[in-house]
DNA sequence: CAGCATAAGACAACGGTTTTCATTTGCGGT
DNA sequence: ACCGCAAATGAAAACCGTTGTCTTATGCTG
């Protein structure tokens, strides 16, 4: 079978669009956030193509995937660096890129000490960034930033 | 106000089966999975409380709760050495309390480094554990280990 | 430009979890 | 021992994010 080398990503003015608002984010953000954001831009992309589209991406490596306390998936561009941990504000979504080497080594070495194979890792950061203080006994420093869900702009 | 010290959790019947099922397995197990387990041994326990009981548990950190890759709640009664990270065999489900002191100061100094409060962590590893080796090139070692879903037996 | 495989979109289905609400039941007070 | 009530149970429905189905539309390649 000789099959050419064929596109395998056809350009679609929906795919930009979803690419286009997943960039314009700082923080991790659901299919369904990014969905809203597109319709309130006057973008219209069917649901179903934000979940495919995503899952492509989360697929062949372009974005990270984190999940959320309730089960849902966030999904935020993997940075140049190959980044692929984070600490993500629980109040304001912001997400921070982490120096994880220490933790690939330390599973590389649980692994071989436990004798598993193949051992792939899920480490999430979640607490409150500076900006969003913990409500006992806040010195009112200012507004908490604005939570996640942004308006696309 | 002068409250008696009223016991803050009633025993029940279900509740009693839920834990008493719940400590027979080695492993992580699914709510639906405890449920189906108790009905298998004759045990009626409705599945809103099989939940409502697992949720209760692990709000007061009795058992550590894990998500599989489809977003299902796995539970596990918390071992009395306080242990809280677990690498579990994507294949099996057996699971094996992994040394965490390392990831907590990790953790810790990540907190401190970017100015977190409050930091809460995920780290969960999945692997192949020596018995469910991987498939490619498979020198047929014995059967790999049964399937999480136990008989309850 | 034609043909066709791929993608989009609407909608239904799915699966795990939670809510609702009427009924039952532990448990403390008397 | 009995009462009463708040807490617990359970069946069914609601929920919600996500995926499947299937028809129509549209890039892409020849």
């Amino acid at each position: 079978m000789h099959e050419r080398t064929r596109a395998e990503w056809r350009a679609t003015r929906q795919r930009a669009a979803v690419l286009r608002a997943l960039h314009l984010h700082d923080t991790f953000v659901s299919a369904q956030s990014l969905h809203a954001a597109l319709a309130a831009d006057g973008v219209t992309v069917g649901l179903t193509t934000v979940y495919r589209t995503l899952r492509l991406l989360a697929a062949s490596g372009h974005v990270d995937v984190v999940r959320d306390s309730a089960g849902e998936r966030l999904y935020r561009p993997r940075p140049d660096d190959g980044h692929r941990h984070y600490a993500v504000c629980r109040e304001c979504g912001l997400s921070l890129a982490v120096d994880s080497d220490e933790v690939e080594r330390w599973v590389a070495r649980i692994a071989r000490d436990i004798g598993f194979h193949a051992v792939d890792h899920t480490v999430e950061l979640t607490g409150l960034c500076e900006r969003c203080r913990p409500p006992m006994s806040r010195p009112a420093a200012g507004p908490p930033a604005r939570r996640r869900t942004p308006s696309a702009g």
